[in-house]
DNA sequence: ACACGCTCCTGAACGC
DNA sequence: TGCGTTCAGGAGCGTG
């Protein structure tokens, strides 16, 4: 599933229910995620309270009163359950953390994951800037630090396309496959067009158009293609809004031609060749 | 140091 | 209906 606006919304699900929780208990059914889930991650959280999660790029992050932080990504399939039940457990439901709040009310956080591309960790809160996942993502995309001359500064060092370097987490964090068509075709930018032959005006409307997307789809819930679903089983409506991702060979709403589609770095690149320069 | 394929895995959609 | 093939929203790793 998930980039960004979705990531934003399964941690904004999680921060209503988790806040000042309890941990009473971690179940671990798998630990073969896309690396080794830690052995002691169990020990380590029971009997912790959580504390405000956050988001950071794609990683969801939730910090506990004794000072560790709860790490979670979703990798490609990656779906975050509550309930306010214990249900049976499902196919690929493979880490299920138990909290009960200060009402006494107890909910069920469960981590499914059919391709298991996503993973679990936990790391202590001084070692947020040092962990392997985290330590070389870039900036927010709604931070200040993102800024024409930032971008500046990496593209006049770089050889690849716009659509490769808005997907390189090392320069802006969150945006993924779906979202960078759409933030292409808001700019009026072609997906190939090479980093450096960006004018200022370029990064400009590129910055403006990343924010406005992203955050219009955090509005509706992210997008649901195939396997995304907020915590709670609903849907994202993002998905209405798309202007060019997966809408190859239909009108383009700008113009009418045909939005076409190609191949970039292996992934599918929809854009609108009269539109977009 | 960088840019680019490859790869992990399951399930859904499609073609014959 | 059944079977094989292709594709999927991520991203670290190995290679050149």
């Amino acid at each position: 599933m998930p980039e960004l606006p979705e990531v934003e919304t399964v941690t904004r699900a999680l921060s209503r229910i988790v806040r000042r929780s309890k941990v009473k208990s971690v179940e671990i059914y798998r630990t073969d995620l896309r690396w080794k889930v830690p052995d002691d991650l169990k020990e380590t959280l029971e009997n912790d309270i959580f504390e405000e999660p956050f988001r950071r790029g794609k990683y969801i992050l939730i910090p506990t009163e004794k000072g560790n932080i709860l790490l979670i990504h979703l990798g490609m399939s990656g779906q975050i359950k509550i309930k306010d039940s214990i249900p049976t457990l499902l196919k690929h439901d493979h880490i299920r953390i138990i909290i009960e709040n200060k009402t006494n009310h107890i909910f069920s956080i469960t981590y499914n994951d059919p391709r298991r591309f996503g993973y679990v960790d936990y790391l202590n809160k001084v070692d947020i800037k040092k962990h392997f996942l985290l330590k070389n993502i870039g900036v927010e995309p709604f931070s200040e630090d993102l800024t024409k001359n930032y971008l500046h500064n990496i593209f006049k060092k770089k050889i690849t396309n716009i659509k490769n370097a808005l997907l390189d987490q090392k320069i802006i964090a969150g945006i993924g496959n779906i979202y960078a068509s759409e933030i292409l075709f808001k700019a009026k930018i072609k997906p190939h067009r090479n980093v450096n032959s960006l004018k200022s005006k370029d990064l400009e409307l590129i910055i403006k158009s990343t924010k406005e997307i992203l955050k219009k789809s955090i509005k509706k819930g992210g997008t649901t293609i195939k396997d995304h679903k907020q915590p709670d089983g609903k849907l994202g409506y993002f998905k209405q809004d798309l202007a060019v991702y997966g809408k190859e060979n239909k009108k383009c709403i700008g113009c009418n031609n045909l939005i076409e589609v190609s191949i970039i770095s292996n992934r599918s690149t929809f854009f609108c060749d009269y539109c977009q320069k």
